[in-house]
RNA sequence: GGUCCCAUCGUCUAGAGGUUAGGACUCAAGAUUUUCAUUCUUGCAACAGGGGUUCGAUUCCCCUUGGGAUCACCA
């Protein structure tokens, strides 16, 4: 039997790092195997429901290119594949479970259920409901009463399942609370409706986070009422923030498309978190999502959590944003530039030199703002000991270098380079000593990225000449 | 609190009885470079603690400690 993996998020607003991680495993899961990954949107909590969430989950899929086999927008052959359009299916399936002995009705109130709680304080909720024969409470319910379904558990011992990453788990029948199945307002509990989605969309391997385990048997305990096969169970641990931190977006931590409108290149974040928890077992840390449907291996997953480090996403960044295409990446620059850029500058000579050096879109508009204004600066940056410059030389390479610039009738950085070394050679200095004066009257600052005849191209002579001017 | 789960450098991790405990990020030093960055070289840095089992434990078992999860008409 071929894979069938599903991803299932609630249209709640944002794709968490978490969730998309837990997609990509499940794609890649499908993938290898030649299956289907089926996109599924659970909406059972209206309360919940954000207006426009589920184009965040299809666009934060189709932008890492997770293509989905089957789904709300596509359809499929166990379609519908959004959870509020299958009410009527699960109530079917609810009713059959009470017929099954694996369900009962329940007439209490949600705070029925909660005054027991604070009563006993940590004790399993017991459902006076439970005593209720079929018959009664069949007749309550046509007299309209309101009621929910509530899951039955009258085993003893203990459950046994088996998942992926942890192995074996054992979990006492006795620990299992009688959850809600079908609420009173027709809809499921994703505790029901997932299993029987699951079971009716031929889901084979379940993927999700390992805070789903405790309530694993409790599905398993459907799944065998009814006579169905559990799926296989890939529990994934956390990922974190900090050692005591689930990431999260209350926290304020970055979602994908924050980390995307900072500048992160959707490759590049998706190649982190696969490796967040996941290592293929060699050394190589680069994978295009192509690559990584080739290595996957489930097996390979982490028991421990992981914590998010933004520090290394931000170096493979820099590597993905080295590798690009320098179209691609001066497309992408150019939208920076027009962030702040007013100047009419050389942005092609900028895109160049600026694409070893960034490692996070957003940086540019900070690294390359001298281009735009020419920062207020001391005399003393003229003064570097390594370059062997001081007030006096640096006055003396600008005054050379001026009239020279005014002649040079080829603006690029090749001839601006080969005319200052020129005029160093000529008048007995070393490189730096008109270089470095160049580079900090055009820029006004210690350290920039290029070099003086490269920043001398991006400016332009006009503006290259005003700047040398000026600070003479 | 009950139950379940987890534990190798600061971080992500390799390791599946015998290794100088390897790699990557970060950090530091050096080389290259018209500053910076890139690139290259080197360095710092870890098996939570205690018991077993074994000729030998990072590795297997137990306990302790620390951390996480769960106990909703949320998913």
């Amino acid at each position: 039997m071929v894979a069938r993996t599903r991803f299932a998020p609630s249209p709640t607003g944002y794709m968490h790092i978490g969730n998309l991680r837990t997609a990509l495993y499940e794609y890649l899961i499908a993938k290898r195997d030649g299956g289907q990954f089926v996109l599924r949107i659970e909406d059972t909590d209206q309360k919940r429901y954000v207006e426009g969430a589920t184009e965040i989950i299809y666009n934060t899929l189709k932008e890492v290119g997770m293509n989905w086999d089957e789904g709300p927008d596509i359809g499929g052959d166990f379609g519908p594949y959004v959870q509020s359009k299958r009410l009527s299916i699960y109530q079917e399936y609810a009713h059959k479970l009470v017929e099954l002995g694996g369900a009962h009705y329940c007439f209490c109130s949600k705070d029925d259920a909660d005054e027991q709680k604070d009563e006993g304080n940590n004790i399993k909720f017991v459902d006076p409901c439970k005593n209720i024969s079929l018959d009664e409470a069949k007749k309550r319910i046509e007299k309209g009463e309101s009621f929910v379904i509530r899951q039955t558990i009258n085993k003893e011992g203990k459950s046994l399942f088996n998942d992926v990453v942890y192995g074996d788990i054992e979990i006492d029948y006795d620990e299992l609370d009688e959850g809600v199945l079908l609420k009173s307002d027709g809809f499921p509990t994703y505790n029901f409706a997932n299993v029987v989605d699951d079971h009716l969309m031929k889901i084979t391997h379940v993927v999700r986070g390992n805070e789903y385990i405790s309530s694993t048997p409790k599905y398993n305990l459907i799944y065998e009422t009814f006579g169905w096969e559990p799926p296989v169970y890939v529990h994934v641990a956390q990922v974190m923030k900090d050692a005591q931190h689930k990431l999260s977006k209350r926290n304020g931590d970055a979602s994908f498309q924050d980390l995307v409108a900072k500048g992160y290149l959707p490759e590049a974040v998706l190649n982190y978190i696969a490796l967040l928890g996941w290592n293929p077992g060699t050394e190589q840390e680069i994978f295009s999502l192509k690559e990584l449907e080739e290595v996957f291996d489930a097996n390979r997953l982490n028991k421990s959590p992981a914590i998010f480090d933004i520090q290394k996403l931000k170096w493979m960044n820099g590597c993905y944003i080295r590798a690009l295409e320098f179209d691609r990446f001066h497309k992408l620059a150019e939208i920076q530039y027009d962030k702040f850029l007013t100047r009419d500058v050389n942005r092609v000579e900028l895109s160049k030199v600026l694409q070893p050096r960034v490692e996070v879109l957003n940086d540019i508009v900070e690294i390359a703002q001298f281009i735009e204004e020419l920062p207020e600066y001391s005399q003393e940056l003229f003064v570097n000991k390594k370059m062997k410059t001081d007030v006096e030389i640096a006055k003396k390479s600008l005054e050379l270098a001026l009239p020279e610039l005014e002649k040079l009738e080829v603006w690029s950085n090749e001839s601006l380079f080969e005319c200052l070394k020129g005029i160093a050679v000529d008048n007995g200095l070393k490189n730096g000593q008109v270089l470095y004066p160049v580079r900090i009257a055009l820029t006004g600052l210690e350290t920039t990225p290029g070099g003086a005849s490269e920043i001398a191209s991006i400016l332009g002579k006009e503006e290259t000449l005003r700047r040398i001017r000026k600070s003479l």
